[in-house]
RNA sequence: GGUCGCGUAGCUCAGCUGGAUAGAGCAUCUGCCUUCUAAGCAGACGGUCACAGGUUCGAAUCCUGUCGCGAUCACCA
């Protein structure tokens, strides 16, 4: 349609003014003006001079004349309103009516795919909700990549090795007693968590009694003997000791099978596994070729760098005296066998803006490494979740476990669920489904409906509602289009007539909600945000709830509206849905 | 101190590459269930878009500066 009219537009101001315009700027009309599509007729002040109004006037004659579908029009200042012919509605309503998947390109085999790097959980500790933040950011990113026609790969790197790992082997070995998760019927990540906390007050006690002894806290850091032993058992684990090996595998295996527990309740999936074990030797030979070529610098110790204050960052160190890698080289490494594994043409990294800086630094790298790539290497990066009491601090035990707080989200929905009493007919084990898919809903729309670089003040008790802007709501509105369906006891499946009854304004303005859909996904996608999507999918359901309050649906008298008004249910029903499956949400048949 | 991000209604947030009178939800008040699910709808109240300049027909949006909050500037990951 825009562009029939940016023609019209086009050959009206030549045959008027003689004029050629480059392009036309065009917009939704507001609500407040009668009209579909507006004109900002201000734009052509450059080439024509006179008066807007006058402009708009004759611009809005030819167009009348010479465009089909523009019934009318109006101008306000310098704005040109058109008014869009019914028929046209419906005619594009009954190309997307049958369409599946609406709004979803399918990828192109020959394009080159996407890898979406999320979650990459320490093996020490359970996740929580910065996790649970990172999770759905970078699945739901994940699915939007994909739905606008790419291959993607969604991947994540588990760091099991390092003395943070070791910290919770050697606190389970001194004070544990042999403890498993099928001994202590706890979760293998709860299980492992809680040794690590137990090192640190260990720790901390070992430290104090130094200071007691009259060293400075600096030295009590760093020679208190559960953390020398800590360090020694890195030691043994690098030189592939086999007690500790073992050891670090049974460990390691308990806290993958609770990780799978969390992912498997949070939704979220991954179609490859990377783990620090296997990477972190790697990029120590990109380095001493990066040292050949010039692009780093040996120092007298023998630690390898970067000189990057022509760009206006630091020296970074890359390669450390003893020539064991840092985090830095590690990353290098891993991006480069990326791109050799898969077929890729970018790389988004889920990783909270508190490593802003760090990425910034690496692709930089990479790219003075002379991998064209490097431009396309992305970090989506988001703000922190902070907690009312303030920032979440695992070995304090000041976090939010993620597991708890489904369970509890859970719940919330059971109690006001059953409050609302709907659900008659329905077996204690659908109620239980449902009452998750709720609670559910209703954390994923709350953490992903605010934009991703903004932090979020996350409040366990209050901050998560069931009314107003948020998950409950939309999946309410589904559940209420199904119910009509499922009254609807005619063959509402025909082809639409453009017919005598006229389309009632609350229908036309669905319909052009609905049509925004697949530029909805394609910004999204290219703006790596799900924060579209929900707020798209939330002003669809207001413009669909306030068609269904005014105008009746299956009551119509008139065969035409009735139809039309259920096909419009059903689209925007399946819209909903698809919106939610790209944020990861289910949505319930009834609630 | 350098760099980056954020600052919109009492609270939580929208506002796309500049466009019309600044948009929702929560909270507070007023109406609406003998009709398709009231987790809803309609309305009222609520704003110096942090502040000051600049660019222009036109700025919450772009530029500069100031202030406030946060992150980062590790041989941690």
């Amino acid at each position: 349609m825009q562009k029939i009219l940016e023609q019209a537009v086009k050959n009206g101001l030549q045959e008027i003014y003689g004029v050629t315009i480059n392009s036309v700027e065009f917009q939704a009309t507001k609500k407040d003006f009668e009209g579909d599509f507006t004109i900002v007729v201000f734009a052509f002040l450059r080439s024509i001079k006179g008066n807007p109004v006058e402009i708009g006037t004759k611009l809005g004659e030819y167009l009348v004349e010479n465009v089909a579908e523009v019934t009318r029009f109006n101008v306000v200042k310098g704005f040109l309103n058109l008014v869009i012919s019914d028929s046209f509605f419906i005619n594009s309503f009954n190309a997307i009516y049958k369409t599946k998947n609406f709004g979803f390109v399918a990828p192109n085999p020959k394009d080159k795919a996407v890898m979406v790097e999320y979650s990459s959980p320490n093996t020490n500790k359970p996740l929580h909700l910065g996790h649970i933040r990172n999770n759905l950011l970078g699945y739901s990113v994940a699915e939007i990549i994909a739905a606008a026609g790419k291959k993607v790969y969604k991947t994540q790197i588990i760091n099991d090795r390092g003395i943070h790992i070791c910290k919770s082997m050697l606190a389970w070995q001194r004070y544990g007693n042999g403890e498993t998760p099928e001994s202590t019927g706890l979760k293998g990540d709860k299980l492992v968590g809680d040794y690590y906390v137990k090192f640190d007050k260990e720790y901390k006690k070992e430290i104090a009694t130094l200071i007691s002894e009259g060293k400075t806290e600096e030295e009590s850091k760093k020679q208190a003997p559960i953390l020398l032993e800590a360090q020694e058992m890195l030691r043994k684990w690098e030189a592939g000791d086999k007690k500790v090996v073992t050891l670090w595998k049974t460990m390691n295996q308990w806290v993958f099978d609770g990780f799978d527990e969390t992912y498997k309740e949070l939704g979220v999936n991954f179609d490859k596994n990377y783990y620090e074990s296997n990477t972190y030797l790697l990029g120590k030979d990109i380095v001493a070729e990066g040292l050949q070529k010039g692009i780093f610098y040996k120092k007298e110790d023998g630690s390898v760098w970067i000189d990057l204050t022509e760009d206006g960052l630091d020296e970074k160190i890359v390669l450390r005296a003893d020539g064991t890698a840092v985090y830095m080289t590690q990353d290098i490494g891993t991006a480069i066998e990326r791109f050799k594994d898969f077929d890729l043409e970018e790389l988004v990294y889920t990783v909270g803006n508190e490593q802003d800086y760090h990425f910034k630094v690496l692709f930089l790298i990479l790219s003075k490494l002379g991998y064209s790539w490097a431009k396309n290497c992305y970090h989506l990066s988001y703000g922190m979740v902070d907690l009312p009491s303030g920032k979440m601090k695992s070995r304090e035990g000041t976090v939010v476990d993620a597991d708890d707080l489904m369970l509890e989200m859970t719940d919330t929905a059971r109690t006001i669920s059953q409050e609302l009493g709907k659900l008659e007919g329905y077996s204690e084990e659908e109620k239980e489904v449902l009452y998750k898919t709720i609670g559910l809903g209703a954390l994923k729309y709350y953490i992903l409906k605010v934009d991703p670089k903004k932090r979020i003040l996350f409040n366990p008790e209050e901050s998560v509602d069931f009314a107003g802007n948020t998950g409950p709501f939309i999946q309410y509105t589904y559940a209420r289009i199904q119910s009509i369906l499922r009254k609807a006891d005619f063959d509402y499946n025909t082809t639409l007539e453009i017919g005598e009854s006229p389309l009632h304004e609350k229908e036309r303005s669905l319909i052009k909600q609905l049509f925004l859909f697949p530029e909805i996904i394609q910004n999204a996608a290219a703006n790596h945000s799900p924060a579209l999507i929900a707020n798209y999918t939330y002003d669809l359901v207001k413009e669909y709830n306030s068609f269904y309050q005014s105008v009746p649906i299956l009551g119509c008298e008139n065969e035409q509206e009735k139809i039309r008004r259920t096909q419009l249910s059903k689209k925007v029903g399946e819209t909903i849905k698809s919106a939610f499956k790209l944020l990861g949400i289910n949505v319930p048949k009834r609630m």
